[in-house]
DNA sequence: GTCTATATCGGGATAGAC
DNA sequence: GTCTATCCCGATATAGAC
């Protein structure tokens, strides 16, 4: 290929991006992918040469993007409180443009967790940063701002309040009836939601 | 067939139970579950017609368990705080015997948003119940027994902090290196640390 | 680079013998 | 009820013309 990244090759993976991570359609074939950019089927092959490499191409640029700005959060040297601040806001952000990362995060693992060295810990100092995080929540317990409990229980509350109601979504809208618009503000007040539960600065009525 | 429930037909069904749900192989083949079972792939058509209405069994048939539970509990007449404990519990119960149920769940409301409806409302008086339980948070935050906050929010973190850590369990297992057991044991644990949370009866270390 | 035509393959499903 | 053989189809992938 003469040009790198050529229109249609940019179309095909805008395309492929906006079905898979934006409108959640996991199990789109190359088929709807061709339609729904407006190009000849062959033309995926020709520029990815399998469903799967394009696939893995959208699913890898999006997962590198959320991972490397929690990455850089968690090994910043901000101080607790506005580290997880800074965290929930790098979440929802990279979630606001792909929602449905979360989701095909779980499903990949689930399916190929072979590939977890290589998806996830490729970043250099990873594992290292992902200890000393844990010691930060340690010590930030001892120091009493937030309620003791083992640090990666407190790790997986973080994740969960925060990843939810992505995953769940689809189900949440049904269940509530609530419009994308609806659902989209939920998401919004969401980061002082979670922010005052794990920062454990919540005001009940009395206080 | 002469015998409902023929030893065969029960022998395919807890396998598809087995792989389906507590192996999470969601896209396991019928030739997978019929090697799994020891018997010739035929006879899963024979005695479920599709591969589609047998997957639909095993997974409605666990769905409803859940579903009917946390149904009988929300309805109850238990003040709240025991029931928040008696929902905890009952959602553990269930997510131990089907470790991969959540995950279908989102997945399958994923794919199949149209039939939410039908999986998730059939009870009667579901909806009535979900809206009874909001008002009953509300109340509670009225009396400053919980945090104050849109109910939604309250009702998602609820499910949060419940089902994530079995939906991301392959991932958080790999991410700090569990096993299975010591995962079980975090898991286990979460039953405190998630009622701590909810019910705001957290103790930091100056306390 | 883009198209049409075609090959290939895996998996679901059924007919019919036993 | 259980098996073998076969069919069918959707989806991926490639060859080769333009």
């Amino acid at each position: 290929m003469a040009v790198k990244d050529s229109k249609t090759e940019q179309l095909i993976k805008e395309t492929a991006q906006q079905v898979f991570l934006k409108e959640g359609r996991m199990l789109a074939t190359t088929q709807d992918i061709a339609d729904a950019a407006g190009v000849n089927r062959t033309l995926l092959h020709y520029y990815f040469r399998s469903r799967d490499q394009l696939f893995d191409t959208v699913f890898v640029e999006a997962l590198t993007e959320l991972r490397s700005r929690i990455h850089d959060v968690i090994g910043s040297q901000l101080a607790f409180v506005p580290k997880i601040e800074a965290l929930v806001q790098a979440f929802l952000e990279v979630l606001v443009q792909h929602p449905f990362l979360e989701t095909f995060i779980t499903l990949q693992i689930n399916q190929q967790p072979e590939r977890y060295e290589e998806l996830f810990v490729q970043l250099p100092g990873g594992k290292e940063r992902l200890k000393t995080f844990l010691k930060e929540i340690e010590r930030e317990m001892e120091l009493g701002t937030i309620p003791q409990m083992k640090p990666i229980q407190y790790f997986i509350n973080l994740f969960a309040l925060l990843a939810y109601p992505h995953i769940a979504r689809p189900l949440l809208q049904k269940m509530f009836d609530l419009s994308d618009t609806a659902y989209k503000k939920i998401l919004q007040e969401r980061k002082t939601v979670v922010l005052a539960l794990l920062l454990h600065q919540y005001k009940t009525k009395d206080q």
